[in-house]
This record gives C-alpha cells, structure tokens and sequence, in this order.
DNA sequence: CGTGGCTCCTGGCGGC
DNA sequence: TGCCGCCAGGAGCCAC
C-alpha cells in the first residue's frame, strides 16, 4: 500500500501519537527488516529519546530523535504504523515495538517484510542524497517537473514511478495520474507534448491532494478515480468500459484504452 | 540508459 | 477439504 499519499497519513499518525514521549523499552520481533542495522544498535540510539518531529520524503517517514539523528520507516509493499496502548492487542505482524514512558506502544508493522526500519546519521538532504531520490512528488514545481522528464527516453509509466526522478508515486497512484490525465502508460516521454505533460503534472497535484485528504483510503476515494475500481471486476467510470490490464516493467498496469489512447 | 526478469518475504485467493 | 500456483500498492541487482 504505502506510496506518498499512504506515508503522509502515517506521518500525521505518528505526529498525532507519538511525539515527546520518552521511549522506554524497544523490542524486536523480527530482525530481518533491520537489514544491516544490530539490535543492539537500534536499541541503543532509541531508547531513552523522544521523537521530536517528523519529516516525510517520497515514500520515506524520518523520525527525529536528536540534532542530526533519525528513525527511518520505509514500509515496503505491506507496512504500517499502530499506536495502541494494551499489550493484548499487539497487532498481527509487528516487527519493532517501541513502548513509551505513557505505557503506550508503537508497532511497525509489516506483513511482508520489504520494507526498512532504520537509523540515520545526518541532514534529511543528506539521507535523500544517499538514497538517490528525487525531490517530492507533492513538493516538485512545474519548471522541475518538466526539466526533469524531458529527458526521459523510456515510458511515462517507467518514469513517474522513478524515485530518482521524483519520489513519491508508485504503482497504484502512477497509474491514477496517467488516468485522470488520459495518457497511455506506455507512451514514451518524449512524444508527450507540453500541453499533456502539463496535464500530467496538475492532474498528479490534485491525486494527491485528494488522496491524502480521503486518508488514503480507496473507498473515500471520488467515484471518477480509477483507484475504487482497479481490481473488482474493472470498469472504467467514464467510458464504462472494462479496464485492460498489462505489465509494465513487470508491475500490473490498469489503464481504460478507450480514454487513453494507444501512443 | 531502459527494460524485463529475478530476488527478498508472507499470506490470501482461485482453480483443480 | 487440501494443495498449489499465482499474485500483491517496493525496490535493488543483473543481463541484455
């Protein structure tokens, strides 16, 4: 689930829950999604701090915890956050429970485990430079935006899910965006004209906007958004034509070939 | 440089 | 009912 619209709803969860509280205990139920990271180490830079704010980059959440110091939260394909205060209702699947001076906790959570839960040493510009990711997709202004995929030879679809490029949208919202803007993913960038171009980059604005404003949440979600009706028997909401489904960069691709036309 | 395939993982679902 | 293969909203790596 989590691309940018997913992670600013944890953001604002996190922000909600558990700033300024002094984390007491740390336990680690699965270490596989510390990668290269010790328990002892998590541990160690954890506990006693408080998180102090919080900072969204992409599909990123970073966790403030001193002058220069992060908890990294990237949520794969299946992670999530949960504050919840019983010790009974540990959600399924926790990988790493922080448990503040309040008696409350703080899941992640994650299914799958492709995700990362990390520390950081630096400047948030430092983190999006040793990542390699581009500037946000819900900060990128036109002139970026435009500069940055002219000279892109490969498919739109490709493109606008490049953390490189711009870093935020994945799979589910690139295909919205190429949706509400009626281009076919598989156009190659170069024949977009600007006007399309422009298109695309109004149209990503207001997906994600509305996005994080339904909490992420397909169901809130406007009837006129592919998102709702990707998957359950797919027709499209305008031209009410069963969606087709292809691979792209061996992601699945839903797309309607009756408003977005074939380049 | 771009694309497609494979990999890391777990678990739900449809088909047989 | 049980088992199996397929698939899933991420992303790094590698061969072509």
């Amino acid at each position: 689930m989590p691309e940018l619209p997913d992670v600013e709803v944890f953001k604002r969860y996190l922000d909600a829950t558990a700033l300024h509280k002094s984390i007491q205990k740390v336990e680690v139920e699965d270490n596989r999604v510390l990668r290269d990271l010790t328990v002892q180490k998590l541990k160690r830079r954890l506990r006693g701090q408080k998180i102090h704010h919080s900072r969204r980059h992409g599909k990123y959440l970073l966790a403030n915890l001193v002058e220069r110091e992060w908890l990294v939260l990237h949520f794969g394909m299946s992670g999530r956050l949960k504050y919840f205060k019983a010790e009974y209702s540990w959600p399924q699947h926790s990988r790493i429970l922080l448990t503040f001076s309040n008696g409350f906790h703080l899941a992640y959570v994650s299914q799958r485990m492709l995700g990362e839960v990390g520390i950081f040493s630096g400047d948030l510009d430092d983190f999006i430079e040793e990542k390699e990711l581009g500037l946000d997709a819900g900060e990128i202004g036109w002139d970026q935006f435009k500069e940055r995929f002219k000279s892109r030879r490969g498919s739109i679809k490709s493109a606008l899910m490049n953390q490189q490029i711009m870093a935020g949208l994945g799979n589910i919202y690139t295909d919205e965006v190429l949706f509400q803007a009626c281009v076919h993913p598989k156009t190659s960038v170069p024949d977009l004209d600007t006007k399309q171009l422009k298109s695309l980059f109004e149209k990503m604005n207001a997906v994600l906007t509305t996005a994080v404003d339904c909490q992420a949440d397909p169901e809130k979600m406007p009837d006129s958004y592919l998102l709702p009706h990707r998957d359950k028997g797919g027709r499209c909401p305008r031209s009410h034509g069963e969606l087709d489904r292809i691979k792209i960069n061996s992601r699945t691709t839903f797309f309607c070939s009756a408003c977005q036309r074939q380049p």
